[in-house]
DNA sequence: TTGTAGGCGTTATCAG
DNA sequence: CTGATAACGCCTACAA
């Protein structure tokens, strides 16, 4: 690490002391005009910049933020991280990516040790499991904001769509195209998510007087795996009265339901109509391109990083529970139903 | 932030100076045992965590590495991000990843800048352009590794495939598959990679004796976008001898070229042999899976940190250049040569 | 409006 | 083998 220019060789450079100096460049308290001059120049010249150990070491924090991720090759979280990064960067912070691999694997003890350990100014959780009450003692203490996944029925901000909302539109949408035997492939996580997706399809259902079917609803392994998303394909088409649409939590358990039906000689979406969930980019790599509800992703990122910025700073009014637009998007595996002969 | 305990607490609950517990804890100097036990039990009792602030300011290092990464979402970056990350952690070093969305927009200038405002103690580039030489500057002021995507014939550390060899073998195998006219589907961009994989399609061609055909050689855009490899494929199924078999720089390009193909009506593997690099997640994801080369792209990305790592802390004899292996894996988009008819 | 000086928590040097 | 103490670079009372 070659010398560094410090705030003593600005203030010499400058004519003035210290004090002015951290003062014009922090714009705290007043400081004349030309002197303000006089410490930007020396500064642009020997091209200060604060040492950020010192700083933090004087001011009590570590611009280091916490991000609890399950699983980066997975798209949808690489495009929140994206967002999350983008904006950690522009308010000066640090990014502590902390692979979780399976969320159960958290509990009290190992997230109060990360904030310990690194002095976290905050941190931003991916995947939490909807029954994690014990994630209020840790948001009690420290800055915290949840993404996509949340604790039920717990104050602690967080921020997504409205899935259950989302969910009811898709399959609602299944239903104006006439099925009327409609399955759900969710998974066997504990993720709020999921269920306020099974409780959309649920919604949908009642809403058109369709009778709840409990041999309509498959489940996945709980990482959305294809691999699964096609075995519970498989245990739906195999049914003695099979459904005609297939509503599935995420796009790459509908791409294995595409596939398993494929390979049982349905055409989709002609034998049978599958939506996914998510909009991932390979959504329409492929034909039929897969219909799905959009979730931004990107954005979701980007804001919760904004609202743990608020939320350290004790900004009055920060928001504690924001939710996203989301789009039904109609592509190429839905259809209407056609009665089968 | 709650108060925390600090080394003069421990040193008081151990009832010996701040220094001989500096001393245990970091293990330098001798201490005698019985002292040891002392303070490691007040540390342990009272959850001591140093200041890694105070640390660093002390020692002149920010344990911060960037990360310089052109896009998140494409699933080859998030896994070597994955392996950065997880042995960064191990290592006690945060990640600071600088999105660059595109490679061209780097310069010394903004690099350098970027080494000082954060005090970084290295950098991994992941996606530098061959001919970016002013990187050299860097590398003889600051530990850096690039990753993938290195300078040619400059001598900074760096860890990849061999991906002349990678194409060579591919495309070798296609002959070996009876293909005489083999295209090839390559990107517009000024990465070493895509130098080194038309290397090795040439190579292949050579030892094989066929003459080389510049209307075979299709770019698709820098970014290897599903729809430019369609594009790509469009032309070189448009030309009055097609080719019986493509190589492709990506396994992204490849699908759009199988998407392209079934358009014209050609099937694949049966009208055409295709195939990808990298060997990403979905290849497999639908039928015909992808015959590609796979490339371990996670280790790369632990590789990569424990190259810098190596280099930051000066280790004797650290290597400079690291190649990994890579595998071709024949699957169901290539086949042998059927002669038309 | 500006300057002086103390202290943030560590590590490392120098005595004892 | 152990203790006292001086930095590391910055911010911010407090004084002038």
């Amino acid at each position: 690490m070659p010398r560094m220019v410090k705030i003593e060789d600005v203030a010499r450079a400058a004519g003035v002391s210290v004090a002015t100096v951290s003062r014009v460049l922090n714009e705290q308290g007043h400081v004349l005009p030309e002197t303000q001059e006089k410490v930007r120049k020396a500064a642009d010249e020997l091209r200060y910049q604060p040492n950020l150990s010192a700083r933090n070491l004087r001011k009590n924090e570590s611009r280091i933020i916490l991000i609890l991720a399950p699983n980066f090759s997975n798209p949808y979280y690489s495009n929140v991280l994206a967002g999350i990064c983008d904006v950690s960067r522009n308010l000066g912070y640090s990014t502590l990516i902390y692979n979780t691999y399976d969320s159960n694997a958290l509990d009290q003890t190992l997230v109060t040790h990360l904030f310990q350990k690194n002095r976290a100014d905050g941190m931003i959780t991916l995947a939490i499991n909807r029954d994690d009450r014990w994630l209020t003692q840790i948001a009690g203490k420290y800055p915290l904001v949840q993404c996509s996944e949340y604790v039920e029925d717990e104050p602690i901000p967080h921020i997504s769509v409205d899935n259950r909302s989302a969910a009811k539109e898709s399959v609602s949408m299944l239903i104006a195209q006439g099925h009327r035997r409609i399955g759900i492939v969710t998974s066997a996580n504990r993720y709020l998510s999921s269920a306020n997706r099974m409780r959309g399809y649920l919604d949908a259902l009642e809403e058109a007087d369709i009778a709840r079917d409990e041999s309509l609803i498959a489940y996945a392994s709980a990482d959305y795996s294809f691999a699964s998303g096609k075995q519970a394909a498989r245990e739906l088409l195999s049914l003695p009265e099979p459904p005609s649409a297939i509503f599935c939590v995420s796009d790459i358990l509908a791409l294995g339901v595409i596939a398993a039906a494929g390979k049982m000689g349905l055409q989709v979406p002609w034998d049978l109509s599958v939506t996914g969930f998510d909009d991932v980019d390979y959504t329409t790599m492929f034909h039929p391109y897969l219909t799905t509800v959009s979730v931004p992703c990107y954005d979701l990122g980007r804001r919760s990083m904004q609202l743990l910025y608020d939320q350290i700073v004790q900004k009055p009014g920060a928001e504690r529970e924001v939710y996203l637009p989301h789009k039904v998007i109609v592509r190429e595996t839905t259809a209407q139903y056609a009665k089968q002969q």
